[in-house]
RNA sequence: GGGAGCAUAGCUCAGCCGGUUCAGAGCAUCUGCCUUACAAGCAGAGGGUCACAGGUUCGAAUCCUGUUGCUCCCA
């Protein structure tokens, strides 16, 4: 046999299998009659590389997806982008910046052609990365959300749901990113407390040379587009203005004082200028007194025509201009500092402008109720299940969804509109053409194809992605499909809370509204990965791992690792190196488990031993009892806690008892049945593995035993839990105890391992001794006796394990003195335990009320401690006897 | 401002429809060991009024109320 090296070098493995997985197409599923287990991958930005988050959300897509394959389930997880209209717009102009391009002097198509360029060389990194860390996706089956299939699906829905009356055009506030220059989403923008001002500026009451009134704003810049002064009809400061007009400064223009309980009279100084054009809630003021609006902003933040001062100028600049000026006129009363959330685009960071404009929404009560209903009754499970709290509370209070973006990246709203400016939903242009001309009877006014202009805004991103689901296996288009049939509804979702409503609860009720059915049956929400301080990772602090880096530097098993064992669902992951090297610890203790196994000779001849024999009997039951724990775990989806429990199970049951129990002396050969057994558990146990280390259990598995081209540990059966004799795993127990206090007796007494002991063990209270792991216990405490007797032994050194007294001859090696403060305080403790029990046991109430089984446990509790003290007191009288 | 969640060992968490293993796990720390699979290891040890204050109960980390502190979501 050629020499192991004695450290497992993730290098020379990992991209070899998955190389061989590849070739194999085991990735590779297809409809037939097994029972299916399907996830979609939440796409990623095509513009995105692999983050920390993905590495953790897709190793737990992978765990999940290769059990399941194990199970002997026909196992399918679709790999896919998403085109992510804002953020790869950007990325196009930028570049085409840098070529010395203008977005604006190209045509939509040859701007589509670059970004396609840029996607086609870009756009599939992510999905290499994937590869790195071992994702087992059906890469024939990627996705892109601006496929056309895909494409084509979202156009379908939108003519869909616009002729079931639940999209509509309509004028609306919407939240501008002046640096993108679209609207974007409520959900999409982000509210950060930031240090500002606020300016008291007084407006004159028109026909006064002297009367004023002041308002208190943080945004001066909107004073251009006032239209009106609102205060409360109860304050009695303002009444003198009933009847009256206001003038705005600087442009005289005059505006009426309008009396609305809106007003918060508590703040500033309770009068509140109204700009309808900028702001929600003066919007809102001004459709109910039927204000003028003005728009004073162009689309990037600058001043309009309609401001009629300050035009051409961005927004930040003239807040400060117009204080300058507005100062210079005497309109300033005061500035004082304030605090306030101000809305920043998730996109673009961009200071997001409330701005009127005319948009495309969908309707989202009626969608919202099954949808809402379905997590509400557990028809789908959230794991973690708080997470329906949130959930309900926005589905119970969905406003409708801003979906149209002014934007050329993504799918171009299928609206033609005619020189009157109606419009016309359909397909094509063509359809279009047809629609409009069956409604005019006159031939003469029929319209040409160049009559029509399609709309120029894409949809939101979102608005594809809540497809995924269906729209990957191309069941808008074809509902009948034999790939939707089977794979739909999917399995699980893993994904991160943040976009549970972007993203999850639209899936949903796109499920609902296009399957009558739900997407998954349960979404599993990831933490947020954060550094050691409990920092988000961003690229600004530089305080992410660079992921690649630390796969290539410790393997992706020990990466995965370190990301899952302190990931429970729902909790943030504080990222330390010490998670990977515990998991690159791990993979070289199977590494030299294998080296170990692998290296004892066989002997036909050699009777299997008995310690051997009730080891292998005791592991079985161990195994199996572990096994069973984990699957429910699983089951749980509590998966970094099953992790962990077959992460003890390899490492302290099968390494360091198991191995060590059967382990033949140094070159000596082992028998043949207890062999075939040890390589029996090691490859369950590398089943078990497999789904979190993929890479090092498959060349484990191929190392220890003979396997054909075309096999792999991927494909094998997972292992089934078995009875056990949990009567075994006890008594098990129990010798352990023995073994720990044996070895602490040769540690405090400085015996050697080498140099072998008796044991002499006394029942006490007529018990029977067990003697079921006496075997081991000689062999692992190298006792080269174990005699049982009746009587006290002299000149030991002694302890007690629960009642049972055992002696160990150590002639000269005892501190009497030692020995007897050691069993008095342990007398005391014992002493002080069983008093406990008995003040429960001598209240009546306990007794009367206390369930029978626990009550009984007490009564055990009392005679255990009992005979304990009854040894403990029999010890110290003959040590004070001896002396 | 409205809502939700959390607070248990130095760190990350489990336990929480009250009583069986009630104070646990992993990591970290400390003490011995280079014992011929593994020092990326072995054998041990220490460490917590279960945030605070009340209450319910025979019995509370677990249920209730309040306080404090943190986090998230929505406006």
């Amino acid at each position: 046999m050629t020499e192991i090296a004695s450290k497992y070098d993730p290098s020379k493995v990992e991209d070899k299998w998955y190389d061989y997985w590849m070739k194999q197409g085991f990735f590779h599923s297809v409809p037939d009659e097994r029972e299916p287990y399907c996830i979609v991958i939440p796409p990623p930005n095509v513009t995105g590389v692999l983050h920390m988050g993905h590495m953790l959300n897709n190793t737990i897509q992978d765990i999940l997806v290769r059990r399941a394959r194990m199970l002997g389930k026909n196992a399918c997880w679709v790999p896919g982008t998403d085109h992510a209209s804002i953020a790869t717009e950007a990325k196009v102009v930028a570049k085409l910046r840098e070529q010395g391009i203008d977005k604006a002097s190209l045509t939509r198509e040859q701007f589509l052609e670059h970004a396609w360029e840029w996607k086609t060389k870009h756009g599939g990194i992510i999905l290499d990365q994937l590869k790195k860390l071992g994702a087992s996706c059906d890469w024939e089956r990627t996705r892109f959300t601006m496929d056309e299939a895909l494409y084509e699906s979202v156009i379908d829905v939108f003519i869909d749901l616009y002729n079931k009356g639940l999209i509509y055009r309509g004028v609306r506030m919407v939240n501008w990113d002046p640096k993108a220059l679209t609207a974007v989403s409520d959900e999409e923008v982000n509210y950060k407390e930031v240090n500002s001002k606020l300016y008291y500026v007084r407006y004159r009451v028109e026909g006064t040379q002297d009367e004023w009134v002041t308002i208190a704003t943080t945004r001066p810049e909107t004073i251009l587009g006032d239209t009106a002064i609102c205060v409360h009809p109860e304050d009695e400061r303002y009444q003198r203005l009933r009847g009256k007009r206001i003038l705005v400064p600087l442009l005289n223009r005059s505006i009426p004082v309008i009396f609305d309980e809106y007003v918060d009279r508590e703040f500033g100084t309770g009068a509140l200028k109204v700009t309808p054009a900028h702001d929600i809630n003066d919007y809102n003021l001004g459709l109910k007194y039927k204000l003028e609006v003005i728009d004073t902003f162009n689309p990037n933040g600058t001043m309009s025509e309609a401001a009629q001062l300050f035009i051409g100028e961005d927004r930040f600049v003239v807040r400060r201009k117009i204080t300058e000026e507005l100062k210079n006129r005497d309109h300033i009363v005061k500035i004082v500092e304030y605090t306030n959330k101000v809305g920043y685009s998730e996109r673009t960071d961009e200071v997001i402008e409330p701005r009127i404009s005319v948009q495309w929404f969908m309707k989202m009560k009626e969608l919202a109720k099954p949808a809402l209903d379905m997590v509400e009754d557990d028809t789908i499970l959230f794991h973690p299940a708080k997470y329906k709290n949130m959930y309900r509370h926005w589905m119970a209070n969905v406003t409708d969804w801003c979906i149209s973006r002014q934007l050329w990246w993504g799918q171009r709203i299928p609206a033609y509109y005619l020189p009157d400016g109606t419009f016309i939903v359909a397909k094509s242009k063509e359809e279009a053409l047809t629609a409009a001309n069956a409604k005019c009877k006159e031939q003469s006014t029929k319209f040409k194809l160049s009559d029509l202009k399609q709309d120029e805004d894409v949809l939101d991103t979102w608005f594809s992605s809540w497809l995924w689901p269906i729209s990957v296996f191309d069941g808008i288009r074809k509902p009948d499909n034999p790939d939707i049939n089977y794979y739909y509804p999917t399995n699980d979702l893993i994904t991160a809370p943040e976009i549970i409503f972007f993203w999850v609860a639209r899936m949903i009720m796109a499920g609902w509204e296009y399957r009558k059915a739900i997407p998954f049956k349960n979404v599993y929400f990831t933490g947020i990965v954060r550094d050691k301080q409990g920092r988000k990772m961003s690229k600004s602090l530089g305080n992410s791992p660079e992921p690649l880096d630390l796969i290539s530097r410790n393997g992706a098993d020990a990466v995965r690792l370190g990301m899952l064992l302190c990931s429970p669902a729902g909790n943030d992951l504080l990222y330390d190196d010490a998670l990977i090297e515990q998991g690159r610890n791990f993979c070289n203790k199977i590494w030299n488990a294998m080296r170990l196994v692998k290296g004892w000779p066989v002997d036909d001849l050699i009777v299997q031993p008995d310690v051997n024999k009730v080891s292998v009997e005791w592991f079985n039951s161990a195994f199996n009892a572990s096994l069973q724990s984990i699957n429910a775990l699983y089951d749980d989806y509590r998966l970094s806690e099953a992790l962990m429990a077959t992460y003890k199970l390899v490492w302290d049951d099968f390494c360091s008892w198991f191995l060590e129990m059967i382990k033949p002396a140094y070159q000596q050969p082992i028998d043949r049945a207890t062999y075939e057994a040890v390589t029996g558990f090691f490859e369950r146990l590398l089943k078990v593995l497999h789904p979190f280390m993929p890479f090092i259990t498959e060349e484990i598995w191929q190392i220890i035993g003979e396997r054909g081209d075309g096999e792999s540990i991927m494909l094998s059966s997972h292992p089934v839990a078995e009875g056990f004799d949990q009567d075994l795993v006890d008594k098990f127990a129990f010798a352990e105890e023995v073994i720990m206090a044996i070895r602490n007796v040769r540690k405090e007494k400085n015996i050697a391992q080498k140099e072998s002991v008796r044991l002499y063990i006394r029942k006490n209270n007529n018990e029977d001794p067990d003697t079921t792991f006496d075997s081991v216990v000689g062999k692992l405490c190298n006792a080269g006796e174990l005699i049982y007797t009746d009587e006290k032994v002299a000149d030991c050194i002694s302890f007690v394990v629960r009642s049972t007294e055992f002696f160990i001859p150590l002639t000269g090696k005892i501190d009497v003195a030692e020995e007897l403060k050691k069993l008095e305080e342990e007398l005391a403790y014992t002493n002080g335990f069983l008093g406990k029990v008995m003040q429960k046991l001598n209240n009546a109430s306990f007794v009367d009320n206390a369930p029978a089984a626990v009550v009984e446990a007490e009564r055990k509790k009392r005679d255990d401690a009992a005979s304990r003290i009854r040894v403990l007191e029999e010890q110290i009288r003959g040590i004070k006897g001896q002396s």
